[in-house]
Parts: C-alpha cells; sequence; structure tokens
DNA sequence: ACATGTGAAATCGTTCACAGCC
DNA sequence: GGCTGTGAACGATTTCACATGT
C-alpha cells in the first residue's frame, strides 16, 4: 500500500536521523531533510505522513520522536538474522563488511560449494556445506538471505531458499531470479551498474 | 528524454539477448523477453520502441539485429575506462570482480591513501597514492569512477573526482554524495539494501 | 490466429499551493 | 514570516486495447 519509493527514503531519512541525534541537535525542519538526501521538502513531508508523527510549524519534527515513530513504522526488530550463501572474493567481503554493521544485522552462516571450507570460520562467520543449507534454514529463523554465488549458482541457490521459506533475498549474482511474489529480492548488480553510469554519464544531465 | 527506467531494462535485454544469442536462438518475441525478466510484454514492446528497431508480427524480433540497435542506441563504445578509489577489502574484491567482466570495463588504475599500497599491483591493477588522484584523471580518459572507501572520505573523494571532470560514479559507501547534477552517481548502499529486504520480506506480497 | 506498434486510458508518484498555526 | 499537513494539479510510467500485417 505504501510506495517502494517512499520506503527507500524513509531508510535514507532513518539513517540521516541517527546521525543528527548524535550531534546532538533536537529537532529538524522538512528542508533541512530534503537538503541532506536531495529532495524536496514537499516530499519529505508527503513520506513522513504515511509513519505518522506531527511535527510542528515551530520547531520542525523531534528528531527522537520521529525516529521511534519511522522504526515503528517500518516494525524494525531489532535483530535480523541473515545467512550468506558463496564465501568466495565478494562473500567474504560482505561478510567483513557486515561485522562493521551489526547490531542491526548478523550473519548467522555460511555456506559454501567448497569442501575445504566446511566447517572452518571465515571473517568470524562459520561456514557450513551447502547440503547444510536447507536444514539449517528449517531449524534456525533466517529473516533474509545474501546470494554471493556465480551467476551460474544463483537460481538454484535461490530455488533451495524459497522451497525453505526464506522471503527476503539481496542477490549479487548478475541474473534476475525467478521467485514468487511473496519473496523480496533486492539486485545489487554491479555489470548493470557500470553499464547504467557508463550510459548516464555520456548522455545528457 | 528517455526514461531512467526504460534504460535499465534496456541493458537487461541486452545482456539477456546475449545470453539468448549465444545458445543460438535467431529470434525472441516480446513475450519471451517479458517472462525473463519478469516485465510485461507489452512493456517491452514499448521500450523497444525507443531503440527504434521494428520486429515482425511473424517471427518476433531477430535477436542479432535487435541488439546492434539496442548497443548502437546505448552509443556504447566497447571501452570503458574506470579507476577505483579505496583498496580495502570490497575494493579488492570488486578489482577481481571486473577482472572477470568483459573487455568492456576495464579498471586502470586504483587508488588508496594508505602509502604501503602505492607503486604496488593489487589484483592485477595498479595502485597509486591518493595524491595522484586528479594529475591522473586530468592525463588519461576516465570515463568513470568506482568509490570504495569508508563513508566519512566519500564526500572528498566525489569532490575531487568532480573538479578533475569525472561524469559518472559508482558509490559504494553508505551515504548520498551531493554533486552538480551533470555528474551521474548509482548508489549501490549495502546497507540500505539490507534494510530493504527486511522491510519488505515482512511487509506484504 | 497471433504478434507487433501505438494512441488512449489508467495508474502511480511528485510538486504546487494554500489554509492553519506559532 | 516561516513552517506543517494535505487536497488538487501535474507529470511520468504502465497497461489496455485495437488496428494492422503475416
Amino acid at each position: 500500500m505504501v510506495s517502494h519509493k517512499t520506503i527507500e527514503r524513509l531508510i535514507d531519512y532513518r539513517t540521516l536521523l541517527k546521525t543528527a541525534l548524535d550531534k546532538g541537535s533536537p529537532a529538524i525542519f522538512s528542508h533541512q531533510i530534503a537538503d541532506m538526501t536531495g529532495g524536496t521538502a514537499a516530499q519529505v513531508r508527503r513520506d513522513l505522513m504515511t509513519v505518522g508523527y506531527s511535527g510542528s510549524p515551530k520547531n520542525g519534527y523531534e528528531i527522537k520522536d520521529l525516529l521511534n515513530a519511522i522504526e515503528k513504522f517500518m516494525n524494525a526488530p531489532d535483530g535480523n538474522k541473515m545467512i550468506l550463501i558463496g564465501a568466495g572474493n565478494l562473500g567474504r567481503a560482505i561478510l567483513t563488511f557486515f561485522a562493521g554493521l551489526s547490531p542491526r544485522f548478523t550473519i548467522t552462516a555460511a555456506f559454501d560449494a567448497d569442501p575445504a571450507k566446511s566447517g572452518r570460520v571465515i571473517c568470524g562467520c562459520p561456514c557450513l556445506a551447502r547440503e547444510e543449507l536447507e536444514p539449517f534454514i528449517r531449524a534456525n529463523t533466517v529473516h533474509a538471505a545474501v546470494i554471493t554465488v556465480p551467476a551460474t549458482e544463483a537460481q538454484k541457490v535461490a530455488d533451495i531458499l524459497v522451497a525453505a521459506g526464506v522471503k527476503g533475498i539481496v542477490n549479487f549474482a548478475p541474473v534476475r531470479l525467478r521467485v514468487p511474489s511473496k519473496v523480496f529480492v533486492e539486485q545489487m548488480d554491479m555489470a548493470s551498474a557500470l553499464d547504467k553510469v557508463a550510459y548516464f554519464s555520456r548522455h545528457q544531465s
């Protein structure tokens, strides 16, 4: 019911508001949020309408309360348990990246087809065999999965994930995954991103 | 003049058509393209209108000719020279990833603030000192840049890139870059992606 | 019959503009 | 005066639906 774009921006606002709060600002105006995210003041106000928190014309928005409202609206539980499939170069870089994130997201297990990696701890994360994937998901809570296997394997992995009940996937492989509409896929396609940048950097503003 | 979304899809079609061509198919229908990219047939036809190639109701689209039309429309020169700033974990993973990518994109140089890395070859790519960044861009052709430095450094790096005339940026740092509208930025924000997946995997289809 | 190309309608998202409040 | 919240106008994108060709 609430638009995809709006959610993306709310996520932006949230991270922005957090840093503003850390700096000690008590309140903020819509045009300030707009400036910092590259949007317009009207759009910020529209977006904030959906979370059901009202500011005052005098002071704008109380940052602390607004943050609470956004988190409540997003229903963000403070722990997202995730898994990663494909502990190659990219996979390991992401595992390291996650270590810096937290505590909102934790990768509870990594999986790799290479038997040499099974049972070892890679970048602070236990690595299991590919065969363990489905049983693991059924036995543990897994909110979402990160796919970092080669393109040829990605759809197979996705099928297993979907069959086991995973509802969210971040896919780094350069293929569009075919999944039921109940499952949300976020495509992190570097190859497409490069093509896009190559195109737009050459054509008009 | 032609929409952002359409370009994204054309890029999708192109990669898809390439693999279809490799498999030996001579022609394809709009609904087949739609199925494979998760769109609708009508939309595919609309998108293809913009590249100015017409199929026939009998056979659909000649894949070879359609590919040519798309490439011509995108004006894709067969070499995009890029640079990467920030040779940390993520940066190195991306350098390796690029090696696997076609000849369409090559990273001609990497830059890092750490003096220990200067002058060395990292993942098959010469690494230079941060001070070399601006002179390098002015002396060589640089179509676009990939930013993989920590969030705190990203805006500074972007400012240098823009000042030196770079027109396209792929940004992996979790901050929105402020750049003139002449410069195109593609945000590859893993943190936001995770938040998005976390949200949509919990809320409706 | 079935697929294309494309006006026209419908849907979705953004911006305008103004009432109400401090 | 400057800001919020929001109906209404606007603009962009998607889908419908059908004439046309094979």
